[in-house]
DNA sequence: AGCACGCCGACT
DNA sequence: GTCGGCGTGCTC
C-alpha cells in the first residue's frame, strides 16, 4: 500500500497520510483532492510512504491527483517550508496562502491559458479572397482583414476582435492559412535608453552584472528621481537574453500599472505577467501557470507574487525594500523582502533591493558588508537638483484653515507661473475629531479604541480601522447639542479651505477614498500630466513613486503627529516618507521648494531632511537603536493575543511567559495591551521577546510554539510574529 | 478552520 | 418532552 502524506490548510502543524488513488502518477507537490472529514479539500504531497504514521483504520483513500497543474517544484516547497519554520506557522497554511485562491478551490480541472503566441499569413492565407466567405461570417471576415493588413496578429489581439476569435485561428491553422510563430526572448540586448546613463548608474549595472549568476544582496540606494528603475532595466535586459526569468515586487497594486508600463515599454517582445490581490482568481491563476511554465518572462507583482513557481528564475528586484506593505499583517506574517533574500540565495542568484530610504535593517547589513551597497546620488534628470526645504513654526504663527500665510503665499507664485503644487497631509477625511462644545462627547468607535473620522462630503463617521460608517449626528447624542465641532484638518478639508483661498485654481484631492474606482487613479495620473490640475491634496499615496514633471512646490502639513511616537520606528518612516514626498518636487529643469509647517523645526529629523542627508539620520537612529537594543541591534518577535475581553488575552499571556525556563539572551517582556486595544470589536494584547541571537530567538520559539499550542485556549486567537513591524 | 458531539435552559 | 446555546475536540 503507498501511502501519501499531504498538507491542507487547516490550523495543525502535521502531515495528513492518505492510501494513494490507484494507478495513477505520483509526486511530490502534486495537487491532490482528498477527503477530510466531512468534506473535500485541496491539499499538496509532501511525501511519498510505504507506511503510515496512523493506525490504518482511520486512514481513507485520496480522490484524485491534479494532473493539468503540473507538481510544484521542490524549490518552492523547500521555500514554503522555511517560511513555516521561521514564521512558526503550519505548513499546509504557508502553501495555501502561497497558491492562488482558484487552485485552492476544489472546482475542477482549470482550462489552459498559455502566453499569447502570434500567428502569421501565410502566402496560401493572402491568396484567399474575402469574397469566398460567407458574409454573415463576421469574425472570420475582420481576422483576415487584421491579418492581411498587419501580416499578423497576436492571440490577445484576436481576442479583443472576439472571444472566439481563436478557435477561427486555429481552423485558418488547419487550412493552412496562418503559421504560429514563437514569440522570441530578447532578440538584442536593449540599451537603447531614453536618457544618458550617469557615471553612477553605470558603475552600479557593471557591478551587478559582473556578478550576475551569484547570490548577493544588493541594495541600490538612489535618491528620488536617481534612475533607479533604469538599472532594473538593464539588468533584467541582460537576463533576458539569457533566457532567464525577472522577479519584480513593488509595494502597492497602485504602482504595479506605472512600473508595468514601463518594462512593457522596454520589452516589447517578452511576456510579463502581473500578479497581485485585485485580479480576478482565473487571471491570478493563469498568469501563475504561465510563470510555472516559465512562459513569463517577466513576473510583477505586489508581495504575494514571492511564492510564484519560477523555473529559470535569474533575477529578483525588491522595489522601495523598506515599505512596510511588503510584511503581511495577518495569517501567515511574512515580509516578503526577507522572504525574497532567501529565495535569492536558495537559487543562488542575485537580488536588488532598490530604496531612496532603505529601512535601517538593510542599511545596516549594508554598512556591515551583508549587502552591497551601490548608491546613485545624483538625479538622472538633466538639471534637476533637489529642492530646497523650509520649515515654518506653526507655533510662532498664525494659521488659517491650518495652512500658514508664507504656505499660501507659495502656492499662489506657482498659480501665477502656471506650475503644479502638492499638499501632502497623510489624513484623510475632513476632520479626525467630532466633538461637542457643550459637554465631553466626541464620536468613538464602539468596535474599536479609536475616533471617528468626519467625512463631509458623505455626511457620515467613519473609523478608519475597521471600516465601521454611521450618519453624522445632527445633534449631540449625549446632551442634545446642536453646535459639534470638526476639530483637526484632513485632506477633504484642505481641499475645501484652497478652493475658497484659490477659488479659480484645479484643485484635485487624492486619497483612498477617492481613487476606489479601478480606473479613477490612472485617469487621475493623466489629468496631473496633462496639466489639468494646478493644486493636488493628498495623502502619501501621492508620495510613492510617481513622477510629476511639472510640480515645482511641495507642502507638507501635520507631519508632527508620529514625531513622539510610541513606536520605535515611527520617526524612520517619517523620515522615508518626508524624502518621499520632497522627492516629488522639482525633477525636470524646475527648482523645487519644500515647505514643511512643523511645531518642532528644530528636530534633528529636520535637519537631516533638510540637507537631503539620509546616512547622517540613519547613523542617529542606528545609535539610538543600539543603546535602546532595538533591531537592527537585536530580533524580535510578539506573541499577539485577542479575545472578547483583555484581562482574558493578558491572561493567556501571562500563562505564556510561565512557560517559558529562563533561556540566556533571550529577553521577554511583560504582556500589555495593544496601540489599538481594541480592534473590530476584539481587545488586543501582545508579548515582546528579543534576543541578540537570530539563531538563538528561533530555537526558543520553536520550543516555545509547540507549548502554546498545547494552553487548553478558551475564545483567545493568537498568534506569534516574527520581525514585527507593528505593535 | 469547519464541523460534530454533547450537555444544560426555554419553548411548541 | 425537544430545540438550540456554544464549549470541547478531532480531522489522516
Amino acid at each position: 500500500m503507498i501511502i501519501i502524506r499531504v498538507a491542507l490548510d487547516v490550523p495543525v502543524d502535521s502531515l495528513f497520510d492518505y492510501i494513494a488513488p490507484d494507478a495513477t502518477q505520483l509526486n511530490i507537490g502534486s495537487l491532490v483532492r482528498v477527503p477530510f472529514g466531512k468534506r473535500f479539500m485541496i491539499g499538496i504531497i509532501m511525501a511519498i510512504a510505504n507506511d503510515a504514521q496512523v493506525p490504518h483504520e482511520k486512514l481513507k483513500q485520496a480522490e484524485v491527483i491534479w494532473q493539468d497543474v503540473p507538481p510544484l517544484p521542490a524549490t518552492l516547497i523547500e521555500l514554503f517550508e522555511f517560511c513555516s519554520r521561521y514564521y512558526h506557522h503550519p505548513i499546509g497554511m504557508v502553501i495555501m496562502n502561497g497558491l492562488p485562491t482558484r487552485l485552492r478551490s476544489s472546482k475542477l480541472l482549470p482550462q489552459r491559458a498559455s502566453a499569447p503566441s502570434l500567428f502569421r499569413l501565410t502566402d496560401a492565407g493572402r491568396a484567399i479572397a474575402p469574397s469566398s466567405i460567407p458574409a454573415r461570417n463576421k469574425i472570420k471576415h475582420r481576422l483576415l482583414a487584421q491579418l492581411k493588413e498587419a501580416g499578423s496578429i497576436s492571440s490577445k489581439e484576436a481576442k479583443q476582435i472576439s472571444l472566439r476569435a481563436a478557435g477561427t485561428l486555429q481552423e485558418f491553422l488547419l487550412q493552412g492559412w496562418v503559421e504560429k510563430v514563437l514569440i522570441e526572448p530578447e532578440s538584442a540586448l536593449n540599451t537603447s535608453s531614453p536618457l544618458q546613463l550617469t557615471a553612477e548608474q553605470i558603475t552600479a549595472i557593471n557591478a551587478i552584472r559582473a556578478e550576475i549568476g551569484l547570490f548577493n544582496t544588493w541594495l541600490l540606494h538612489g535618491v528620488t528621481g536617481s534612475g533607479k528603475t533604469e538599472v532594473y532595466l538593464q539588468v533584467t535586459a541582460m537576463l533576458l537574453k539569457q533566457n532567464r526569468q525577472v522577479l519584480i515586487l513593488v509595494p502597492e497594486i497602485n504602482l504595479t500599472p506605472q512600473l508595468e508600463a514601463v518594462f512593457r515599454a522596454r520589452f516589447p517582445a517578452t511576456y510579463l505577467v502581473s500578479l497581485h490581490s485585485r485580479l480576478s482568481p482565473v487571471e491570478r491563476m493563469h498568469g501563475w501557470l504561465q510563470a510555472q511554465r516559465g512562459e513569463a518572462g517577466i513576473v510583477l507583482g505586489t508581495r504575494l507574487a514571492i511564492f510564484t513557481p519560477l523555473p529559470k528564475l535569474g533575477l529578483i528586484i525588491v522595489d522601495e525594500e523598506h515599505d512596510h506593505s511588503f510584511k503581511q499583517q495577518d495569517g501567515l506574517r511574512y515580509s516578503a523582502r526577507d522572504v525574497a533574500i532567501f529565495r535569492a540565495k536558495q537559487t543562488d542568484i542575485p537580488i536588488i533591493l532598490g530604496s531612496a530610504t532603505p529601512s535601517l535593517e538593510s542599511y545596516y547589513n549594508a554598512i556591515t558588508g551583508r549587502y552591497r551597497r551601490l548608491c546613485l546620488r545624483i538625479r538622472a534628470v538633466k538639471n534637476a537638483t533637489l529642492p530646497v526645504i523650509r520649515y515654518i513654526n506653526t507655533r510662532a504663527i498664525q494659521l488659517k484653515e491650518g495652512l500658514s500665510e508664507p504656505l499660501l503665499l507659495a502656492l499662489e507664485n506657482c498659480l501665477t507661473q502656471k506650475q503644479q503644487s502638492m499638499i501632502f497631509i497623510n489624513r484623510r477625511g475632513y476632520a479626525p475629531v467630532l466633538l461637542c462644545k457643550s459637554c465631553t462627547w466626541l464620536a468613538a468607535c464602539s468596535r474599536c479604541s479609536s475616533r471617528l473620522v468626519l467625512h463631509l462630503a458623505q455626511k457620515n463617521l467613519r473609523c478608519h480601522y475597521c471600516g465601521h460608517k454611521e450618519q453624522l449626528p445632527p445633534a449631540c447624542p449625549q446632551c442634545g447639542d446642536q453646535d459639534l465641532m470638526p476639530f483637526g484638518h484632513g485632506t477633504q478639508r484642505i481641499e475645501a479651505a484652497l478652493a475658497k483661498f484659490f477659488p479659480e485654481a484645479r484643485i484635485l484631492r487624492v486619497d483612498r477614498d477617492n481613487i476606489r474606482r479601478k480606473e479613477a487613479w490612472q485617469s487621475m495620473l493623466t489629468a496631473i500630466h496633462q496639466q489639468q490640475v494646478d493644486i493636488l491634496v493628498g495623502t502619501q499615496l501621492l508620495a510613492k513613486g510617481h513622477y510629476f514633471p511639472n510640480l515645482s512646490f511641495v507642502g507638507v502639513l501635520n507631519a508632527d503627529a508620529s514625531l513622539y511616537s510610541t513606536d520605535f520606528r515611527a520617526e524612520e518612516r517619517l523620515f522615508a516618507q518626508l524624502m518621499q514626498v520632497a522627492g516629488r518636487a522639482g525633477r525636470a529643469g524646475t527648482a523645487g521648494e519644500v515647505l514643511i509647517q512643523t511645531e518642532f523645526p528644530d528636530h534633528p529629523l529636520y535637519h537631516a531632511l533638510k540637507h537631503h542627508d539620509y546616512d547622517a539620520h540613519a547613523q542617529m537612529l542606528l545609535k539610538e537603536r543600539e543603546i535602546t537594543h532595538f533591531p537592527p541591534y537585536s530580533y524580535q518577535a510578539l506573541l499577539n493575543a485577542e479575545a472578547p475581553h483583555i484581562d482574558v488575552a493578558i491572561e493567556f499571556l501571562t500563562t505564556a511567559t510561565k512557560l517559558i525556563e529562563p533561556v540566556k539572551q533571550i529577553e521577554i517582556f511583560d504582556p500589555v495591551p495593544a496601540q489599538m486595544a481594541r480592534l473590530k470589536g476584539l481587545e488586543r494584547a501582545h508579548l515582546l521577546i528579543q534576543s541578540s541571537s537570530r539563531k538563538k530567538l528561533q530555537l526558543f520559539l520553536s520550543d516555545w510554539y509547540i507549548k502554546l499550542c498545547k494552553i487548553p485556549n478558551r475564545k483567545v486567537r493568537w498568534a506569534l510574529d516574527v520581525d514585527p513591524l507593528e505593535f
